[in-house]
DNA sequence: CCACCTCATAGCGTCAATGCTATGGGATGA
DNA sequence: TCATCCCATAGCATTGACGCTATGAGGTGG
């Protein structure tokens, strides 16, 4: 179980990666929608395969996704979005000192 | 002036496909956060090889994201926001009766 | 024990975003 | 007129996200 390519290790590798504090930053994000998705989708009652279908992708991307296993794109984002009825919002907000 | 490639046949081209308004949805999306960054950087007062340097890319990267030729990565998205002195902020939010 | 559902992953082909270099045109100033 | 700066595009290679199929492990119910 040292080298196996799961998502999860490729998520921490890269997170791991030094001199990308953007990467990271990203990857983080990606993690969290991810999280948030899941929520969203257990909050509907509904299966990966249901979301995914809702959504017009498979199973495996919903999962693939919810795990973090890659950054999303905004199509892919938007999708979701409509798919949860929800509205996707991306800005560059103020930095308000920021963590 | 028919088959020309430019980006902006291109974004046009894509947003009158079909089928698709997630891909409609994203690439004005697109179009939108490019002219959101224009904005923040005349506000900072600078070129788009300044910017580009801040944020880690050719001029040519940020003259393309600008003019919304492509639909921007999650990465690409949070190392402008950096460089505006920004945060990048993506979440779903409640479809309030929405547009 | 078997059938079935849910979720995690692997593997692979395709496509599009990104990174880069190089132009070209429009201003502007010496 | 020439040197410069700014922005728009082209063209090309690389890379990573996505889509799909298939499999495997864990539950659950018959």
């Amino acid at each position: 179980m040292s080298d196996r390519l799961e998502w999860k290790n490729l998520r921490e590798r890269r997170m791991a990666e030094p001199g990308a504090a953007e990467t990271y930053e990203a990857t983080r994000l990606a993690f969290e929608l991810g999280q948030e998705v899941r929520h969203l989708r257990e909050g509907h009652g509904w299966s990966q395969s249901q979301l995914a279908r809702a959504a017009g992708m498979t199973q495996s991307a919903v999962a693939r996704f919810e795990a973090g296993g890659t950054v999303p794109t905004l199509p892919v984002l938007e999708r979701l979005a409509r798919a949860l009825d929800r509205r996707l919002d991306v800005r560059f907000a103020a930095n308000a000192d920021a963590a």
